[in-house]
Formats: C-alpha cells, sequence, structure tokens
DNA sequence: GTTGCATTCGCAAGTGGTTGCAATAATTCT
DNA sequence: AGAATTATTGCAACCACTTGCGAATGCAAC
C-alpha cells in the first residue's frame, strides 16, 4: 500500500504539499533533510512554508511511513520506511556512515523484554564511534555519508 | 581527581562560570538542563551568558567528565560521569525513566567490535519504547523522571 | 456543482542551541 | 607585583525546529 492510500485511509487530507513532500522522500537516493525536502517543494509550490514539511515529517513518522536519524550532523535526516529497516555506525572521527542490519539489535530488544518488560522503540538509530579504518591509522575519505 | 584538576592538567583555565557550572552539575540530584545550570550560575553571577554554559558543557564532554542524555523533552540533559554510567529506558506513554546497568550494553558493544572493527561509544543512552506498566494497562504516574 | 466544516496551511514569533567577534581576564613570564 | 599572552567570555546574530492563530482548502453531504 502507498503512502497516499494510508494517509487517506486513516482520514488525513491529500494536499499538494504532502504529496510533494512524499515525492521528495521517495526520490531520495539516500537519507534526506528537512531543508532538501523544502527546496523541492519550494521549486514546484514556491508559496510553500518549511513549517509544513515539519508537520508532514511528523505526521508520517507517527504512521510510520518515514524514520528519523541523527547523524549528529546538528540536523535531523529521514528515510522512508518500505525502502527497508536498518541502522548506522557514524565515525566521529572521519563521518564515514555503514549500514547495520535490523537484526543486530534484535537480542538487545528481546533482553529489555524479557528482564524489564520493556518494548523498546529501536528504529533507524546511528550509533557513533570510531571505525575500523581510523582505528588501524588507515583514515580515509569516506565514500558513502548518509 | 576532581573535574578542577583536570581541566587545569588539560591546560584549561579555572574561571569562576566554568567552576559554578561545575558545582551546579555535582549538585543536581538527577539530570539536569543546560537551563537550569545557567539558573544556578545566573543567581551567583548575573552578567554571565548561556552560551557559556554550553560552551562548558561541550568542553567537560570532551575530557568525558559529563555525558549529555535526549529524554525526548525537545531538551537535553547533563549528568556527571563519576556518579555512575548508566542508560535510560524512557516510556513514550508514560513518561516513566528507568535505569539501565551499562553492562546491558556490552555485548553489543562486543558484537560491533568483532564483526565491523566499530568502537561504539555508547555512553548515557535514552531508548525509548512502552513500559510494563503501560503495556499492561495498569498506566499510572511515574515517580521517576530523567 | 455548491455548501459546510474540520483539517491543513502560511506566517510570524518563539525555543533550544551554536557561532563569530571584540572585549575581558586567567595564567605565564619577568 | 606588573606586563604580555592567549584562552575565555558576553553579546548579538544565526540555525534547526516548533507552535499559535487566522486564512485557505480538501473532502463529504446534498
Amino acid at each position: 500500500m502507498s503512502c497516499h492510500e494510508i494517509l487517506q485511509e486513516k482520514g488525513h487530507r491529500l494536499t499538494l504539499q504532502r504529496m510533494l513532500v512524499i515525492e521528495a522522500l521517495h526520490n531520495a537516493v539516500r537519507h534526506i533533510s528537512a531543508e532538501e525536502i523544502y527546496e523541492e517543494l519550494h521549486r514546484r509550490h514556491p508559496y510553500a512554508n518549511i513549517s509544513t514539511v515539519y508537520r508532514t515529517l511528523e505526521l508520517l513518522k507517527e504512521l510510520e511511513l518515514v524514520t528519523e536519524t541523527d547523524f549528529g550532523e546538528g540536523r535531523v535526516r529521514y528515510h522512508v520506511a518500505e525502502k527497508g529497516h536498518h541502522h548506522h555506525l557514524v565515525c566521529h572521527s572521519c563521518g564515514r556512515v555503514a549500514d547495520l542490519e535490523e537484526t543486530a539489535l534484535h537480542p538487545l530488544k528481546e533482553g529489555l523484554l524479557d528482564e524489564y518488560g520493556f518494548v523498546a522503540d529501536l528504529r533507524h538509530l546511528a550509533i557513533s564511534g570510531r571505525c575500523n579504518e581510523c582505528r588501524s591509522g588507515h583514515e580515509t575519505e569516506p565514500k558513502l555519508r548518509y
């Protein structure tokens, strides 16, 4: 089911602004910022406001259609949930971002449920640290970011 | 070794502002916000500015003397590192915050090191989710917060 | 197609946090 | 103790994001 159908089904209105935000999210190669989404939106709808972008992102998060990740840039990035769940390893030395399979956190999740009865919401987590390349002294420019 | 000694040893100046920020952090019962630290500082040094608080906190973080945790309030809270390391389980239904021993994340940390050679920096993490009380329908007012 | 109405939007102001810069003050050297 | 040096501060402007509010609009009912 598409984002549009889910929005409509839950009683939310399908406005032009929302459709353009969803389109920008789908067209994004990797993780996109609110500002970047706004640029796309603004190009085709010059009167649109960035607060609408933030409100739409908030709605899509609640509906679990997009996930939000803080890579430590001072701004947050968004990703369409259906494109696949994963986490990230962010190196604070070189900025390199590696993807981590969702299953890597399943043991922790199960542990928290068994021990504390706590259902952890671990979606699109960014774990910061120091990557193998930087640790071994071969600091290189990372190829993949965000 | 005290915060004061560590600052001085690393060549940082011991200003009144810094001493008052450190004092506020040590006096805090649990996790304190920058605004709360600023109130303490302002009471005894009316010309002090909140940017100094943020800059001091940034410095203390770099020296690993304080940790920063985002409980999802829209502001971040700080805690003296030497008071003990732990993580937090934050319920997004009732706001209850439970402490989680540092060791609970050791298996994950070791796994990331073995599999990816990645040294994860997992300090004072806030894991959001739904707590046992809320899941069982007995939603109560939480006693402990932050 | 028109009407009615709740939802959504644009705007402007506000919040938490950061930053560039000139003035100030902690430390070092004499 | 006083002068020189340079880290640190206060200030003001800025950034990412949020919010209150009145105006606009998508949608449902006729």
